[in-house]
RNA sequence: AGCGAGGUAGGGUAGACUGGAGUGCCCGCCGGGCUCAUAACCCGGAGAUCGGUGGUUCAAAUCCACCUCUCGCUACCA
């Protein structure tokens, strides 16, 4: 059986779930049912990223222990998916003890593999925000956080010797073209390293909030590689083998995108491990044009907006207004008109007139599949199965308007008998297969289809018009529209 | 500044690698059809000098050069 093993990015506990962050657990939710559906041995991971200074600052600004801040906040991200319809397997919180013992003997494999050594950091630190700050960032000389003076300070740290993988890197990107993806982003990533790679500085003496150092116990490990780590520490390793390893995608936003495609594969190069397969560089939401930020007040409870509308109308949303990789605008307006025309008019309606004739004929449901010629399944395994999930929507939609126009053309009310039966036929196989090809974006409007189909959800292979079976009852609209 | 991506009807996009009538899709707009259906569904129409200039070519949205505008990244906060 196949394996696929799809993760998010885990979430940093500095704030509650946003908008971004259901986009991008959406999108690996998508592509796991995907696969699931397909029948192939599926693994999904998230989680969150518990460690750093900022969480430590965070906590004690709410008057509270990190532990207690990260327990309340990594709870709401567990509810948030929860209420998204997010079917993880698993939720990893780089606290756990799990997680821990993966990473110090994480860091023992690249140690003994000669990838650590001992030396100096030297940067712009701010002081009252306790942290580094990387000279580009600078604004005027100053933090960008607070505005105020930052100054040059050293401190003792250990080396990771990145530099040392500059080659195989450039190496594996050529073997794998689709390693990054989309593959627009791999020049970016090219051209970087060719530039040059520095070693990486990875562990921090004055950073309490964090996984100890194996090799000196003063110092904690850097948050990003502690974080990265997780993608392994979640398969039980080091306990047992990493059945699910290399990863198949990580689904990741461009800001992170240099961790993934470049200090992870190195890391695991330095301790032994396979590259993942894919890195799916996403873009970010921005809201009504702008950039979302607190201090805009434009950040999207997307909580808030599944009580308003519909869990499926937010994930079709987040899944349709934006090609993967592209950035994307978000506003209700938006939400709404899809909403209202793709959802409740297009799909919601051809399910509703379907089964209201249907019901009124009483009759028999038997004919010739006509229809099934205007389904591009095969288009739409292809897309799925290159995460252009985009485009695989689109092909969905086609067929959903093409059965919206098999309807107009048969006029099944002015039929009676042979012909009546046929054109119904035709039309409730339509609503049949489309549900089991929306299940992976719309998995609750699924369920309801197939419920008033009177059937169980079908599997890829049902996406066949084959003979009537079951008795479809019609229920309530699928979506409403909201004005 | 360097590196990267992009500028296609009112808005949003596909097409560009492998040149061949501006060909397509969604929203909006205008007109028509239908009445099974959630003022839903179907058909037709208007609307684009394909960012600009020059070049290659029988032929350029597509290839090349230059210009211009927008956006992203430039690593140790995540």
């Amino acid at each position: 059986m196949p394996r696929f093993y799809v993760t998010t990015p885990i979430f940093y506990l500095n704030g509650k779930p946003h908008i971004g962050h259901a986009y991008a657990v959406t999108v690996a939710d998508v592509l796991a049912r995907w696969h699931r559906l397909k029948g192939d041995d599926t693994f999904f991971l998230t989680g969150t990223d518990e460690h750093g200074e900022k969480v430590a600052k965070k906590a004690q600004e709410n008057g509270l222990s990190p532990q207690e801040h990260v327990d309340q906040l990594s709870e709401s991200f567990r509810k948030a998916w929860k209420k998204l319809n997010i079917s993880n397997n698993d939720f990893i919180r780089t606290t756990e003890l799990r997680h821990e013992k993966a990473v110090r003997h994480f860091v023992k494999l690249m140690h003994d593999n000669g990838d650590i050594y001992e030396g100096v950091y030297e940067g712009w630190y701010c002081t009252p925000d306790e942290t580094f700050i990387p000279e580009s960032q600078l604004i005027d000389g100053k933090c960008p956080e607070c505005g105020r003076e930052v100054k040059k300070l050293k401190e003792e740290t250990y080396y990771f010797r990145l530099s040392r993988y500059q080659d195989r890197l450039l190496e594996y990107y050529s073997e794998n073209p689709d390693f990054i993806l989309p593959r627009k982003r791999t020049l970016e990533i090219v051209n970087r390293v060719k530039e040059g790679l520095k070693d990486l500085s990875m562990t921090r003496p004055s950073v309490k909030w964090g996984i100890p150092f194996t090799f000196n116990e003063k110092h904690t490990v850097y948050v990003w590689v502690d974080a990265l780590i997780n993608y392994l520490s979640a398969l039980g390793w080091p306990d047992s083998e990493p059945k699910y390893w290399p990863a198949d995608i990580h689904i990741v936003g461009k800001d992170i995108m240099w961790f993934h495609a470049v200090i992870w594969p190195a890391m695991l190069m330095s301790a032994g491990f396979k590259p993942p397969k894919s890195v799916l560089v996403t873009g970010h939401y921005i809201v009504e044009g702008r950039k979302m930020s607190k201090s805009l007040g434009n950040v999207t409870d997307p909580l808030e907006l599944v009580d308003k509308y519909s869990v499926d109308a937010l994930r079709y949303f987040l899944m349709r207004e934006m090609p993967l990789g592209d950035d994307g605008d978000f506003s209700e307006q938006l939400l709404k008109a899809r909403n209202n025309n793709e959802l409740a008019s297009d799909l919601g309606n051809l399910v509703y007139r379907v089964l209201t004739m249907t019901e009124k004929s009483g009759g028999k449901l038997e004919g010739r599949p006509e229809l099934e010629k205007s389904l591009e399944l095969k288009t739409f395994q292809e897309e799925m199965d290159r995460y252009d999930t985009y485009k695989a929507l689109e092909t969905v939609w086609r067929f959903i308007k093409a059965s919206n126009k098999y309807i107009n053309d048969t006029k099944p009310w002015e039929l009676e008998g042979e012909a009546l039966s046929n054109a119904l036929y035709n039309s409730v196989e339509a609503c049949r297969v489309i549900s089991i090809l929306i299940s992976p974006f719309m998995p609750e409007t699924a369920e309801k289809i197939s419920k008033q189909l009177g059937i169980p959800l079908g599997r890829l292979e049902d996406c066949r018009f084959s003979k009537i079976g079951y008795l479809p009852k019609k229920g309530s609209p699928l979506f409403i529209r909201v004005d």
